[in-house]
RNA sequence: GCCCGAGUGGCGGAAUGGCAGACGCGGGGGACUCAAAAUCCCUUGUUCGCAAGGACGUGUGGGUUCGAGUCCCACCUCGGGCACCA
């Protein structure tokens, strides 16, 4: 009997409710497709080449955000995004073109290290499981995925690559002339020839290790010494991105502490401009852009030097034409300076704010609802405009992360400045005439933020009275700044480097190790993969979560035979140690898209004409990238950041013609479903009503509680010129229908179905 | 507080400044059937009217225009993001 027939014989309404025939006929289609290779894409070259089928026809990449083979399978918002994607794969191959479409998993991380340290299982074998799961669950559903493209960021053929990227970023310098990438051997070449000079000292009299440190100091990976977000309760420390606002770590909510750690960064900073500026060449919705925007969070200003007793005492403003309204300093806590400024009778109050500060660090710090706290160090600023001798204080409203760690403070035009001055008395000097209030700033209820002419503002040789515009009153500030020798015009930013080590097992291995000396070395290509060593102890150390002082210590740290190697990098065999750190994450989703053009490549993660065709701009100016990215909103500053960034130095360095990774993005907001149960068993719908007090509803009937929202509807927000069928909630009702019931004994949680 | 975005039938949602509500869901009526399901046909913004036909309609109030869902100003509501960033 065929399985048609048996589907047929089956064929009762109760059958027919529960989707037997209709999987059963599918599963009949899918065979064939597989033994046809009817969703085989051809590329125009390398092993899956098949120049006479790419010729003539319009390419389309299509891509998912690919999901992390969680051991509860697929959760109910990735049917959403990998629906709307095969509708439009589907679309777009039925109107000739060569659509390139299949999906991976990103496999490294947490919690599968996390499920082996809890059942004794290796994260490799579970991670394999979670794989074939989730895969035939991607083949129920019918999607048109290339089966012969698919990749997982844990396969040795796939990390080496990733470690080859990081090899790239780790030789390569970012040029502040041009703001691109370039190979280290050319920095190396103009110290050589004397057209740049080393930020100390004369390259020429430098030993070796000198050289090399000065090397280390351009890297775009380098090893730092530096703050870092340290995390006892995950064993780990993580990035500024993996930590919530009240301090605490994204995973787990463990609290997180600032330390001094030596860790590998990379100098995502150096391409802060860039990373905002080519957001123009993206066609992505305005509120992810304002995310990215915000989260680099460019401010220009100028940097102002102070003169005081331990030095020029150097601020960032955004507002250099309010310089004549700085009546006092401010300076972080943490700030080198204060001890030198503190004056023997201000030593003992200092001291305690200092503790104090430290003490609340991370939680407190938030809770404190802008009540103003601060502290005199005793000594005063000379304000380079007019001479004024201004106190100088400490606070933590301060950030010591950001800018100089010190501020001049306006308490006329700036809130937080008015509202510290008011709470201790400092004065106000207003400097600009508001048409509805007094010069008196005592009578002043806030501080003035706005256009109004200046007053008390001009010196011997600059006036700004009279002036109404802000701009042109920065400008002319920021030109006698600069002819004074008082300062400069300054961007900033609040993107700081990304921490890029983590202190874990199952990730990938950095392909360095380090000398005698502790000076890193990188691995040859030819040394590629570093395998991740096996063992049976993939547990980290764990730590007392609220331990801020214990320290990192790496799985890998204890597998001896593997950390010391005997290795001849040049200068003869000599004895190196392995870093024993491994990447994070997001190391392996900031090229898969490019891998999925090339999978089988063992000469380079891809071959230049593939990437071209696949990825290259389709016109003059264009960024290129693949042609739609669908995924969830929640990766609007982490994957998505980095993933640029990664890209933009493949590019700077020639491995690439497209600028940016993903040319259209879609974020195809969470899913408004409801679970209920009836005497059939449980299931679930894309519907849901949120009655006026708070329960929900589903077809009259109440149903278990809510579950996110729907966005737009799909259709519009892909391709309102390119309509085939109906996407959005109706075909979605539709595919999740046809996954059946669901287990009644599983609970949906929120986390189920927010976010893909 | 600051920065984005969105408000159109019972629902999802269409509309280069030019017949608002395409397409679909749901609803109503009919065909087929012993009856249902499936399928097919008609109908479906509100309102007045027996009808022909009319009036009113895109969150609110103004404005520009021969003409506004669309452009401008002010406001209201909802959603999202950031939050002592100098």
């Amino acid at each position: 009997m065929t399985s048609t027939e048996s589907a047929a014989a089956n064929d009762t309404p109760a059958h027919r409710y529960s989707g037997a025939l209709a999987q059963s006929i599918e599963a009949d289609w899918q065979d064939r497709w597989d033994a046809e290779g009817t969703f085989e894409t051809p590329n125009p070259a390398g092993p899956l080449a098949d120049p006479a089928a790419v010729a003539g026809r319009p390419k389309k990449f299509i891509l998912d955000m690919f999901p992390y083979p969680s051991g509860a399978g697929l959760h109910m918002g990735h049917p959403l995004g990998f629906t709307a994607t095969d509708i439009y794969a589907r679309y777009q191959r039925m109107t000739g073109h060569n659509v390139l479409y299949t999906m991976g998993f990103d496999a490294f991380g947490l919690p599968a290290e996390q499920y082996a340290v809890q059942t004794g299982q290796h994260p490799a074998i579970t991670t394999d499981q979670n794989i074939a799961n989730i895969r035939a669950q991607l083949r129920r559903l019918g999607l048109s995925h290339d089966p012969r493209r698919s990749i997982s960021t844990t396969d040795p053929e796939y990390y080496r690559w990733t470690q080859w990227i990081f090899l790239q970023v780790f030789n390569s310098w970012c040029d502040p002339d041009t703001k691109k990438a370039r190979p280290i051997d050319e920095l190396v070449a103009e110290f050589d020839s004397g057209v740049r000079q080393p930020t100390s000292g004369s390259w020429s009299a430098m030993s070796p290790a000198e050289r090399r440190a000065e090397l280390d100091e351009w890297r775009l990976a380098y090893v730092s010494d530096a703050p870092v977000n340290w995390c006892p309760g995950l064993g780990t420390v993580v990035a500024n991105e993996e930590v919530t606002a009240d301090g605490r770590s994204d995973r787990g909510n463990f609290p997180v502490f600032k330390r001094n750690m030596r860790q590998w960064m990379m100098r995502i900073t150096a391409y802060a401009d860039r990373l905002i500026d080519d957001l123009d060449l993206l066609d992505w919705t305005d509120a992810i852009k304002a995310m990215q925007r915000n989260w680099i969070g460019r401010s220009e200003g100028a940097t102002v030097h102070f003169g005081s007793a331990a030095g020029p005492l150097t601020v960032f403003t955004t507002r250099p034409d309010t310089l004549f309204g700085a009546t006092f300093m401010v300076l972080a806590p943490e700030h080198p300076f204060v001890d030198t400024l503190t004056t023997p009778e201000q030593a003992h109050a200092v001291a305690a704010y200092r503790r104090a500060a430290e003490a609340k660090k991370d939680i407190d710090r938030q809770d404190d609802t802008r009540e103003k706290t601060g502290v005199f160090t005793g000594s005063y600023a000379t304000n380079p405009m007019n001479g004024a001798q201004v106190p100088i204080w400490i606070a933590d409203y301060v950030l010591m992360g950001y800018g100089t760690g010190a501020i001049m403070a306006v308490p006329c035009g700036d809130e937080r400045d008015f509202a510290f001055a008011r709470t201790f008395g400092l004065p106000i000097v207003a400097i600009q005439q508001p048409a509805d209030r007094s010069l008196d700033t005592s009578t002043w209820d806030d501080a003035y933020v706005g256009d109004a002419p200046y007053v008390n503002s001009s010196n011997e040789s600059l006036a700004l009275d009279g002036i109404t515009s802000i701009a042109e009153a920065k400008r002319l500030t920021i030109d006698w700044l600069v002819a004074h020798g008082h300062g400069e015009g300054t961007t900033t930013y609040k993107l700081r480097d990304w921490l890029f080590s983590r202190q874990r097992y199952w990730g990938e291995p950095f392909p360095i190790v380090y000398d005698e000396d502790g000076s890193p070395h990188s691995l040859p290509a030819s040394a590629l993969p570093v395998l991740l060593p096996d063992t049976d102890q993939f547990s980290p150390r764990t730590f007392d979560p609220d331990d801020a002082m214990s320290n990192p210590e790496s799985p890998l740290d204890r597998l001896g035979d593997w950390v010391w190697i005997e290795a001849d990098l040049g200068d003869g065999p000599r004895r190196y140690r392995r870093d024993t750190n491994v990447m994070p994450q997001w190391a392996g989703s900031c090229w898969y898209e490019l891998r999925y053009l090339d999978p089988t490549n063992d000469d380079s993660f891809v071959d230049p004409e593939n990437e071209r065709y696949w990825m290259g701009p389709q016109s003059e100016g264009a960024s290129g990238g693949v042609d739609l990215y669908v995924g969830g909103v929640e990766h609007a500053v982490l994957h998505l950041l980095y993933a640029r960034f990664w890209h933009k130095v493949l590019f700077d360095l020639g491995h690439v013609s497209s600028c940016e990774p993903f040319h259209k993005l879609f974020n195809q907001g969470y899913i408004l479903a409801a679970a209920y149960q009836d005497e059939r068993g449980m299931y679930v719908d894309a519907f849901g009503v949120e009655e006026s007090n708070g329960t929900y509803t589903f077809e009259g009937r109440p149903v278990t509680r809510e579950y996110g929202k729907m966005g737009k509807s799909l259709k519009n927000a892909i391709a309102p010129d390119e309509v085939c069928g109906q996407y959005g909630a109706d075909t979605l009702r539709l595919y999740l229908m046809s996954m059946g019931p669901l287990d009644a004994s599983r609970p949906w949680e929120s986390k189920d179905v927010v976010g893909v």
